[in-house]
RNA sequence: UCCCCGGUAGCUCAACUGGCAGAGCAGCCGGCUGUUAACCGGCGGGUUGGAGGUUCGAGUCCUCCCCGGGGAGCCA
């Protein structure tokens, strides 16, 4: 008999089916008894009574958490099944019985004792879902980009330089000289832009940042995009297009997992269906004086910043054209105001914090060794970025969207720890 | 790096002003023919993170260290 998954059911009321998993939970009420059975697509109770072939009432007692089994059975529809169906057991075969209790129970637990069992946590009763709308999301960017004739490619995740300065930056021993692992793929999908037009990256970053926040991982996964002949105007665009597809993806390919989590897809809906807000910089810095938040022109937002931008807006927030100080030498001045820098960071409602961030580029020589020298960077290791503005350079521009983040606000996950298998944080590196 | 909170049974926590270290869950044994993190009865389970100190007496107070969590800065 060909195994089934859990989530194929409702094609198979009042048909025999197999069913391959482990053990969730059971119950017991004496001559009825209840298995809880996952197989990654979800969750049945299987209904277990003496009638059962062989061995398999005495096992529906006996077998222990996540043990992995064969289920056969009757798929029936019932109302008092979670889920809606449920399996009336025929026969249930056992493939590995743990020896020992399952550590993960369904009671509450600490995050510290989570965390050191994330390789069992992941089976879990959020975790699934969370893990599952991740894949939705990475799906959808995938297929915005296909369809809008972007050519996937790929960064080095081993770079000699720094993107942006070294503090930030993972070291290691590369044959006897320093590489470091990449913090960000852009300088070298400018460069790719100029081969093959349109191009998009998915694809791990690291930061040496000590950063202790429910925001922050060491290791995460951006997508970036980087588009020739596009200018800062339609580079907004693009970022609104891509995130109000992704939502709409999400909320169509995994409403049941949404749904598990509580997270209401009405109000994701909701938050991107009209025009994403755009302030400037400078409005953004008095609306969030206005919500009480201290901040003095020229800082950078700060967590609360970020909060009190996403409570006054309630949808997604570009703030555009920061001073040029507090943002990387790559990035073009406003040619109205050259104290300005032409970028956008978007800003996620419900306080999920900066999910893109992107600019128009430098595009001639003259403007980029300029800049080089204001921000004291050495021209050496930059001399192929230059390259890219002494032939035929154009204007271009793109951005970086944290996957974490935009699956922590879809998922209405605070922490973005859950967003990710195996995430790592400035004091985990098991497992 | 800085600030705040915490570390007691396998897990989650309680233990007043310093006075016999406890409960729920998990495990094991038994009961129950529709359970929903099932329920009911019973049993076992402790170097109170570590070192030192104060005290007749320390889980509780003091010092140092270790570990974890939350937040800040920086960023996506």
């Amino acid at each position: 008999m060909q195994p089934v998954y859990i989530e194929e059911l409702g094609r198979h009321v009042g048909e025999e089916v197999l069913l391959q998993g482990w053990l969730f939970n059971k119950r017991s009420s004496g001559k009825v008894r209840f298995v809880i059975v996952r197989d990654g697509t979800g969750l049945v109770q299987g209904v277990v009574t003496p009638e059962a072939e062989a061995d398999t009432f005495d096992l529906a007692e006996r077998l222990p958490q996540e043990s992995s089994l064969k289920m056969w059975g009757t798929v029936r529809a019932d109302p008092r099944a979670p889920g809606g169906y449920e399996l009336s057991v025929k026969k249930i075969e056992p493939v590995h019985i743990p020896k020992d209790p399952f550590p993960i129970g369904l009671k509450e637990h600490g995050v510290g004792f989570l965390m050191d069992r994330r390789h069992l946590w992941i089976r879990m009763r959020r975790q699934v879902p969370l893990l599952r709308i991740r894949d939705s999301v990475l799906w959808a960017i995938r297929q915005f980009f296909r369809e809008r004739g972007f050519v996937a490619t790929e960064a080095p995740v081993l770079v000699g330089t720094a993107v942006e300065g070294t503090t930030t930056l993972f070291p290691l021993d590369y044959f006897g000289r320093t590489a470091y692992l990449s913090q960000s793929g852009q300088l070298y999908l400018e460069a790719t832009c100029m081969a093959l037009g349109k191009v998009y990256w998915i694809g791990p970053v690291f930061r040496a940042e000590k950063s202790k926040t429910r925001r922050h991982l060491t290791e995460f996964w951006m997508a970036e995009a980087e588009v020739a002949f596009l200018e800062h105007e339609g580079n907004l665009q693009l970022q609104e297009d891509l995130v109000r597809y992704i939502v709409e993806f999400v909320v169509e390919d995994r409403r049941r997992e949404l749904e598990a989590l509580e997270r209401d897809p009405e109000v994701l809906l909701s938050q991107v269906k009209g025009p994403f807000a755009r302030v400037t910089y400078a409005e953004a810095v008095e609306i969030v004086r206005s919500h009480g938040v201290e901040m003095e022109h020229g800082d950078d937002f700060g967590a609360p910043a970020e909060d009190a931008l996403s409570a006054h807006f309630g949808r997604p927030v570009f703030v555009e054209r920061f001073p040029k100080g507090i943002k990387p030498f790559y990035m073009k001045r406003a040619p109205d105001d050259p104290s300005l820098a032409l970028c956008a960071d978007l800003i996620a409602p419900e306080g999920y914090g900066e999910i893109i961030g992107g600019s128009q580029r430098v595009d001639t020589e003259e403007e980029l060794l300029e800049q080089l020298s204001e921000y004291e960077l050495p021209r050496e290791p930059y001399e192929w970025y230059i390259d890219l503005r002494r032939y035929g350079s154009v204007p271009h521009s793109g951005f970086g969207l944290g996957v974490e983040r935009t699956v922590a606000w879809i998922a209405g996950t605070r922490h973005i720890r859950e967003t990710i298998p195996f995430p790592r944080l400035l004091d985990r590196l098991y497992p």
